[in-house]
DNA sequence: ATCATGTTTCGGAGGTGACCGTAACATCGG
DNA sequence: CCGATGTTACGGTCACCTCCGAAACATGAT
């Protein structure tokens, strides 16, 4: 068994206010510095940096010096699917009052951002969708499979699950996420993440500054009609 | 987004290790009094009460109310799920010298136990590995498979995956779950936990009293054998 | 009705931890 | 070398929250 008092650690590390905001800006995927998330905790940068010196030892975050900058990113991929698991719980009480559309600020949010390493929002719902209609896909709630039809469809577009398809059957099990905006699931796991990846090389999609949320390039909208035959709202 | 103060509300919650080994000793899915889950968390009834009411507060726990007792019980499998997430973040920071094998008591832990409501240990991954090996089910890190041959198997002992098959093909995804004991992953989700209420309900195992382990039977033992193939050591 | 068991409420004591100034410490660009 | 930016260390204050004792409250057994 996990000992109680090493759950319990990684539990309150995650629980303090200042620690979930910043743990949750770096929900994104991306590395930002103790300033950055000093910002996105509300708190000066020497209270930021101490929380981040007990994140880092715990495990959840992880540091890469670059010149005079420290850039902070989640360690693992478990702690990302961590914090969706606290997320999917903490949404199960959301108070109705309290509105799920909030802002322009949101809009784009909405539209389309990327969760840890994979593509969200209405983007990443519609992509998901669009394999399921044209059955390279899968996806029920606790588990989804990518069909060979899928597998040869992205691997045409040059994205190869790296040795996944290994062989025999070219059909690649992933784990769906649940969408908090569109409250379905998209793709997550590896065919999420080689997916989103993509579309970031080829500047389908580029981040808008400050925010989770990426913009859909005209290159990449057209793209998207080509390859997938989706048009993002 | 999901509101960081609900985040850290939950994880909060969570973090407090009273409460996080009520939360821990709830994980075998039965429903335990606030006695109970006051020796579980070391703390005196009073203060165990207090700790439910704001657990069942938050939608972590719910209540049933049998005459004199009342049972409290994870509310969802989204709770048992965001456990198991932090556990395996936990998990990661393990101490190398702190063994994982600890005397006696875990031993029974080892063999065979429940995971909320699906089974673990030997006889969970025995169990998996017997269904990928005959080639019913596929098991990646991210996601499972129980193909139609496993599928029907499990019709044929009386488990019917309640309309999940409904039509089609009869192929069934489901949650695979990362054993702490193991290392390995063994069946969750809905398949899990209808193949762990088939076997409480043969009587091929049955709770140890005062632990999540389970012991098999000697009908569970035969039934295993015959049926699976499998011998639990 | 009375007792026993299990559970909840209340109030006060105690401890842990977050927070911010201030200041020292790296690192890079000029 | 020196300034600018970014990060870490220290000390004191303050608020939150856990915990238990005592006591009230339910429910079922005697």
């Amino acid at each position: 068994m996990v000992s109680t008092a090493a759950f319990a650690e990684i539990a309150t590390l995650a629980g303090e206010p200042a620690r979930a905001a910043m743990l949750q800006a770096l929900m994104d995927g991306r590395a930002m510095t103790a300033g950055e998330l000093a910002r996105a905790g509300g708190v000066t940068p020497q209270t930021a940096s101490g929380h981040l010196a007990r994140l880092t030892e715990a495990g959840l975050v992880a540091v890469e010096k670059q010149g005079r900058h420290r850039y902070h990113r989640l360690a693992s991929r478990a702690v990302a699917q961590m914090m969706e698991g606290i997320m999917q719980v903490a949404a199960t009480r959301a108070v109705p009052g309290h509105r799920l559309t909030v802002g322009p600020r949101d809009a784009a949010l909405r539209r389309a951002r990327t969760c840890y390493d994979h593509l969200a929002g209405r983007l990443g719902v519609a992509l998901a969708d669009m394999l399921v209609e044209a059955g390279h896909a899968e996806i029920e709630p606790e588990a989804a499979t990518l069909m060979p039809s899928g597998v040869d469809l992205l691997a045409s577009l040059g994205i190869d699950l790296a040795g996944r398809t290994a062989g025999r059957r070219a059909r690649v099990l992933c784990r769906p996420c649940l969408d908090w905006s569109e409250r379905r699931p998209h793709l997550a796991g590896a065919v999420g993440a080689a997916l989103c990846s993509h579309c970031f090389a080829e500047g389908w999609i580029r981040r808008i500054e400050g925010s989770r949320a990426v913009a859909v390039t005209r290159k990449g909208e057209e793209a998207l009609r080509r390859h997938f035959g989706i048009v993002v709202t």
